[in-house]
DNA sequence: GCCCAACGACTGCCTGAGCAACTATAGCCA
DNA sequence: TGGCTATAGTTGCTCAGGCAGTCGTTGGGC
């Protein structure tokens, strides 16, 4: 056992990789009791704290781990399902909003104090204030550093994004 | 932007999903110049840090993130590009091994050095070891918590499993 | 005003992965 | 020994999602 995966580099990997399974798993399962999917869950919070509930479809992709044709199918499902509509968007016609419903906020309210107990549960209440505060820190120094604002994968190298300072410290 | 999605624990999950995409992509760009996949490569580690390079099939999912079947269709991709093969299990005829060769160690090499530089570029080298150190044990109190029952007990702390003979001290 | 490059959304095609069904084997118990 | 159940691996089916190509729209340069 005297292998390089033994190196503290690895482990640090591996212990970021077990923690995000094992949330997804807890959340996956509880989001669909509520017949939502992580990715449907996401896509109907983004949009419930935007402006006017809505986002423009290039825009959700943006802020969702989806690349624009991942928005529009996953806006088709939703859509087909009550959850969200489609709205012109008056000064561009190529655009179009992603708007929740009032059956989409319904179901959001449902599920997100579900939501917030797991995180305690599983992850915030594992540690006491101080180790969280650490731990949280930490995080986002990473997060800074490997700048997530390239989500879509379109470009990685992504040297500088526009407007950043919009909702910092509010994003996902 | 009064809403409940400022609340903190929302916060807490959302940098750990930023920081997991941001490295996953970086990972994946890496690697994807090898040739290789995160899943592929992982496979690779997970069998390369097992005696004899070796594991069931079975073993092999439990280590993932896959299925049985996910297990056996990845397995089917890495054999044709003679990353690895198959090997009847002499004790078990419904078993069988999956088995690094030479090829796959080979590329294991060429891949590693590059995947540790990253880690070390992206994550670890970005905190000093003091904070690395929080941010690891917090992710641990987690981990154990949330207990990816999958690829449960390690040495850390867990507590007491059954029989994780089978090469507990080298998960990831 | 006209043209053309850039952009937003959508669609065809393909890959990857899970579930459930199936086959073969193992091990138990009477 | 014969049968019953559990287990290992594979395969059919389905679905989610990415890439690349398409279509309509926009806006800048002339």
């Amino acid at each position: 056992m005297t292998n390089v995966f033994d190196d503290p580099r690895i482990t640090a990997v591996g212990l970021l990789y077990e923690v995000h399974a094992g949330l997804s798993a807890r959340f996956a399962a509880q989001l669909d009791e509520q017949g939502l999917s992580v990715v449907e869950f996401e896509v109907l919070t983004r949009l419930a704290r935007s402006p006017g509930n809505q986002l423009r479809m290039t825009d959700l992709a943006a802020q969702t781990s989806l690349s624009t044709s991942g928005v529009t199918r996953v806006v088709d499902r939703m859509e087909r399902d009550g959850l969200l509509t489609r709205r012109a968007c008056p000064s561009d016609r190529r655009s179009s909003f992603a708007v929740v419903t009032a059956v989409g906020m319904q179901r959001l309210d449902e599920t997100l104090p579900g939501h917030l107990r797991i995180i305690e549960q599983w992850f915030t209440g594992q540690l006491d204030p101080q180790a969280l505060a650490a731990l949280l820190d930490g995080l986002r120094r990473v997060r800074d550093a490997v700048h997530p604002c390239a989500t879509a994968g379109s470009t990685d190298t992504a040297p500088e994004d526009e407007i950043q300072a919009t909702d910092d410290s509010a994003r996902l």
